[in-house]
DNA sequence: GCCAATCTGTATCGATTGGTACAGAATAGC
DNA sequence: GCTATTCTGTACCAATCGATACAGATTGGC
């Protein structure tokens, strides 16, 4: 491998590199989200990206490795927020807020519509088993996410000592998932509300209340 | 359009078809439903259906024809199953058995994972727009039927009048579209099935009772 | 038997795919 | 200035993509 494959450090020596790596790659990321592994095609990843194929291949290895990286500069951007919304005051005020951040960023104009991890469901059998495996574990981390925050729900007493952590997660996480879905068909962001307000309508019954 | 692109008639004179096109289009089904359109090569496709890529073409006249005519059949082979559950005795018989159904055949293991119709919502932009718009349809179809379905309950009392029939339906599709996407993911029946008992856990607080 | 019609299989088409060879340009160290 | 090192852009690679030309095979109608 070549000393420059990924590595983001300055070398010592030789031509400087003439674009900027983190905003290629937040291009890069742009056109994955929306068009998905294989939907997005080097042309139209270099074109979005301002840059030719060498010097891609020089700065990233290869198309899965930036696809990679793309996931996980993904993950990183938006983890912020996630943290931020689990340390709510209570279990259930964590959950609904992530799911009515999840409705506004799947449904903004700004970005793509859908969640990009949610949307690697389909081609896990284009990657490599390694990074399908990763996403695999990306895509469950929410359901684990959430009933661990449940689960600290029940220790400070914000949730009934019987409710099933595991089930509830599983509930709300299936939620997100559709959320996903539906923003990727078109869905605006009222649509999306409405379904986090039907959802939050089941805290009651699930946790025992 | 030669005379027998798509055309299921048998013609008057000829060398007879030396496969059976439905069977054909069945495997074809299958290859798409586990990989989506622009995962499925022509390679797979003529593999699968067990004939070369010219008998393909005089069958189905293209690789979005044949696309196209294996979701129409998916939704043919299941809405049967759909309409009878659609038919029970009340509306809430009728979306918790359709879960049910769903997280049945999502996951078992005869089959593709998922429902193909809800994983098309990626690759709309590699199709024509028409039949990028009949899938957009097709995937809004489900919630339709649902709040159609919750509008006879109201009519016959066993829904409460006062009712958001729209968003009560849309928050069952969300459900739908999420056991969908795990269920690709390699969720098991169980962990489906439990998602639809917690689901169910909302009817009460959904329907005012 | 003969012709028209239709399907099958091989062999291939041009376009596009992901990926790279190579020459020239730009930097740091000396 | 000179060399070693690294990046850029053109031009290209083999492989694969969806799709087809064509010759031979198989039928019904006459």
């Amino acid at each position: 491998m070549s000393p420059s494959d990924g590595d983001p450090a300055r070398p010592a020596r030789g031509r400087p590199r003439s674009f900027d790596r983190e905003v290629a790659l937040d291009q890069a990321m742009r056109v994955f989200w929306s068009k998905g592994y294989a939907g997005a095609s080097l042309g139209d990843l270099t074109s979005a990206m301002g840059i030719a194929s060498p010097s891609l291949y020089a700065a990233f290895g290869s198309k899965e490795g930036l696809y990679s990286e793309a996931i996980h500069r993904y993950v990183a951007v938006h983890e912020a927020d996630f943290w931020g919304v689990m340390s709510a005051a209570t279990a259930r005020e964590s959950v609904e807020s992530l799911l009515r951040k999840a409705a506004e960023a799947f449904s903004t104009p700004d970005s793509p519509q859908g969640c990009m991890v949610l949307q690697t469901a389909m081609e896990a059998h284009e990657l490599s088993p390694e990074l399908g495996a990763s996403l695999c574990d990306l895509r469950a981390s929410n359901a684990q996410t959430l009933e661990r925050r449940l689960l600290k729900g029940i220790e400070e007493g914000d949730v009934a000592p019987a409710t099933d952590a595991r089930a509830v997660a599983d509930f709300y996480a299936t939620i997100h998932k559709g959320l996903s879905v539906s923003a990727k068909g078109g869905a605006s962001r009222q649509e999306l509300d409405s379904v986090v307000t039907s959802a939050m309508a089941a805290w009651g019954p699930l946790t025992g209340g």
